[in-house]
DNA sequence: TTGTAAGCGTTATCAA
DNA sequence: TTGATAACGCTTACAA
C-alpha cells in the first residue's frame, strides 16, 4: 500500500502544493494547473500530479486561496434570535443550497442587540464572507451604514432598511398584522389584547401599524393598555398574560376577548399561562399567532396564526445573493412575500 | 469630520496594516504592534495609530492572519439533520459561548450520508477550522480515520468511535431505550412497537439494544413485525403507522398497545397519524417519545419523553474542544450523560 | 507546456 | 522602540 507516503504521524511538514511538487518533480504551478483542471496543463503530467494528491491525502488551504482571490466560498447569516424555531427551516434550506455548491456559512445571532449585531458584521467581513444575508436588529442603524460603507453583499430579511441598491425578502409585518385584526374582528371580537415586541424594534413599530390601521377600519377604539410591548419569546408571552391575572381569577378577563401575539412563540406563551390560570383558549380567550412555526399546527387547540414563507425566504434570499456574488445578477431585488391566514382552532367566532 | 479619510466609495485600495502605516507614517511592523497591542510598542505611537485605524474603519483580514498563525478561531459544527429541532438548543448555546470568545461557527448538515460528511469534514480541514464538533454519521467509518489521520481536534456527540485519546460527550441510546421500555412494561404494555432508525446507523443498533434488553429482562417474546425501521423524520412515523392502518380500522390494533419511538419526531409522527386514522392517544394508542425536544410539553396529550441533555451536550463539548484547542487540555475525554424519563400523558396505565 | 516570481495581509525574527 | 524581511499556501503574469 502506499500509506507510508500517506503517513503524517510524525510531525510533518504540511501537504501542501509544494510538497506534492517536489515529490511528483514538477514545480508548484503545475501542481495548481492540475488541481484546477487548468487547461493549459499536460493532460499526462497533471493525471500523474492528481494521484499522487489524492494519494498524500491533500486538501487545499482555503485561507490562502481566499487571501489570494478575495473569494472564501463562505456566506454569513446574522440572525437576531437563534432560539426562534422561526429560523429553523430557513437555515436549513439555505444550508443545502450552499451546501450543494460547496460554499459553506458561517452562523451567528445578534440577539437584538446592536453592539453584538457590530461585532458579528466585522467578524464577517474580517473572515471574508461573500456575503451575509441578515436579519438587522432595526433598520436604521450604524450598522447598515457600515455594510453598505463596505459594500458587502447584503440581502436582508425579516425587515430592512430603503436605499438604493437595496436587497431584501421578507413579508409585510404591518400586512399580517392587519389581516390578522382584521379576522379578528370579523369574528366578533372587538377588544384585542396586542402582545408586540419591544418598541424600538422595527417589526413592532411595523406590527402596530397594521394592527391600529384595522382597528381604525372598524372604528374601534384604541385602549393603552391592551398594546403591551414585551421580549419576542415563549416566557416573555407566559409573563405578560401572569401579569394581567395575577390573581388567577379570571375578573378582567371581559377586557379583552383575544390576543393577537407578535410571533407565534408569544403566543405559546400565553397557553402556557392560560392553563395555569383556567382559561380555556379559545372559550374563555382567542389567541392569533404569527409566523405559523412548524408545532403550531400540534399545539391544542392547534392555534390560528399568519403563515410566512420561511423556506422560500430562505431560497430567494440565498439565490440573490449568490446571483450578486457571482456576478450573474447586480440588479436591486425588493421583495416582499405574501402572507396568508392560518385558520385553525384558536379563534373563537363569537358572532 | 475626517469622513473624507474614511470615504471608501472610490475604487479605492484595501485598507490593510500597510495603508495604516502609510497614513501614519511608520511600518508596518510598528501598526501591527499596536494594533494587537503589543508591549514592546511606544504608547504614543501606538495610540496615535489606533486612533487613525479607527477613523479609517480598519478591520483585520482574519484570513491572512489565519493563514500565518494556523488559528482560525472558527469552530466547524457537523451534524446529521439540521431539520430535527433537537439540536437548536445544543447549537444556540455552542453559537452563545463562542460569540462570547470571539470565536465563529461554520455550520453543516450531513443528512445521514456518509459521502455528505466526508466532504463536509474536508471543507473544515481546508477552511482551517480549530476543531470540530460532529455528529457522526457511523461510529466507524473512514470519515473517522480521516479526522483522526489529519490530527483534527474533534468532540464527538450524539454518539462515538472508541480509541485512544477520542473526546465524545452524549448519552446512551442503549439505556434510554431501556428506561423507556422498561417503564411501558411497567405501565403494563407487552406488546410494543419499536419504530426505530434506518439499521445501518448506530443509533439504531444501540436504542435496539436496549429495547431488546428490557423485553428479555421480563422474558417478553420479540415479535419481528414490532421492529420497524425508518428514517427518523416526523414524515416517517407518520408514514409508518398508516402503513400498518392501511384500511383506517384499528383492527389488528391489539398486535401492539405502545409505540417506542427513535426521537420524538418520529413520535410526532405518529400522533398525527393516529388523529388521522381516529385513535386516541394513550386510551387507544400509548406513545413514548426520545430527546424530549422543546415542543413536545405542548402537544395534546403531552409526550412522555426521555430527555436527552442537549444544553449540557453543546456546553460540555464546546467546552472540551477549546480547552483542547487553547491548549488548557489535553486529555481525553469520555462523558456520557444521564438521560431521565419524563411523565407526561401519551401512555396509559394499564395496570 | 512548464517554471519563476510576485503578491494577497498578517506576524515574528532579526538587526538597527 | 522601530523597521526590513521572510513566511504562511495559493494563483497568475510572464518568461522560457
Amino acid at each position: 500500500m502506499s500509506s507510508k507516503n500517506v503517513d503524517k504521524t510524525q510531525k510533518s511538514e504540511n501537504i501542501d502544493i509544494k510538497y506534492i511538487a517536489r515529490v511528483s518533480g514538477v514545480s508548484s504551478s503545475t501542481v495548481s494547473r492540475a488541481l484546477r483542471g487548468d487547461p493549459a496543463a499536460n493532460k499526462k503530467t497533471a493525471d500523474r500530479v492528481l494521484k499522487i494528491a489524492k494519494e498524500l491525502n491533500y486538501y487545499p488551504n482555503l485561507l490562502a486561496k481566499g487571501l489570494r482571490d478575495k473569494k472564501t466560498k463562505t456566506i454569513g447569516i446574522i440572525l437576531n434570535d437563534l432560539k426562534n424555531p422561526l429560523y429553523y427551516e430557513t437555515i436549513k434550506v439555505i444550508e443545502e443550497i450552499l451546501n450543494d455548491i460547496d460554499y459553506s456559512m458561517i452562523l451567528c445571532d445578534s440577539n437584538f442587540d446592536l453592539r453584538l449585531e457590530r461585532k458579528n458584521i466585522i467578524t464577517m467581513l474580517s473572515k471574508g464572507v461573500d456575503g451575509i444575508i441578515i436579519s438587522p436588529v432595526n433598520i436604521e442603524s450604524e450598522n447598515i451604514d457600515l455594510i453598505r460603507k463596505q459594500g458587502l453583499n447584503t440581502v436582508y430579511i425579516d425587515f430592512a432598511p430603503e436605499f438604493e441598491n437595496v436587497n431584501y425578502v421578507h413579508v409585510s409585518h404591518e400586512h399580517a398584522a392587519f389581516i390578522a385584526t382584521e379576522y379578528l374582528i370579523r369574528c366578533g371580537h372587538k377588544k384585542i389584547l396586542l402582545l408586540n415586541g419591544p418598541s424600538q424594534l422595527s417589526v413592532s413599530e411595523d406590527f402596530l401599524k397594521g394592527y391600529l390601521q384595522s382597528l381604525k377600519n372598524h372604528k374601534l377604539k384604541v385602549i393603552k393598555q391592551h398594546i403591551i410591548s414585551t421580549e419576542l419569546s415563549l416566557e416573555s408571552g407566559y409573563k405578560a398574560i401572569k401579569k394581567l391575572f395575577p390573581s388567577k381569577e379570571p375578573g378582567n378577563l371581559n377586557d379583552f376577548t383575544a390576543v393577537l401575539c407578535l410571533g407565534d412563540m408569544l403566543a405559546i406563551g400565553v397557553y402556557k399561562a392560560s392553563k395555569e390560570i383556567g382559561f380555556k383558549i379559545p372559550d374563555d380567550l382567542s389567541v392569533m399567532g404569527y409566523d405559523n412555526i412548524f408545532m403550531t399546527s400540534y399545539l391544542s387547540p392547534p392555534l390560528t396564526t399568519i403563515h410566512a414563507p420561511k423556506i422560500r425566504i430562505g431560497e430567494l434570499g440565498i439565490k440573490i445573493l449568490l446571483d450578486r456574488i457571482e456576478g450573474r445578477d447586480k440588479e436591486s431585488h425588493r421583495i416582499i412575500l405574501d402572507v396568508r391566514l392560518v385558520e385553525r382552532e384558536s379563534v373563537k367566532k363569537l358572532t
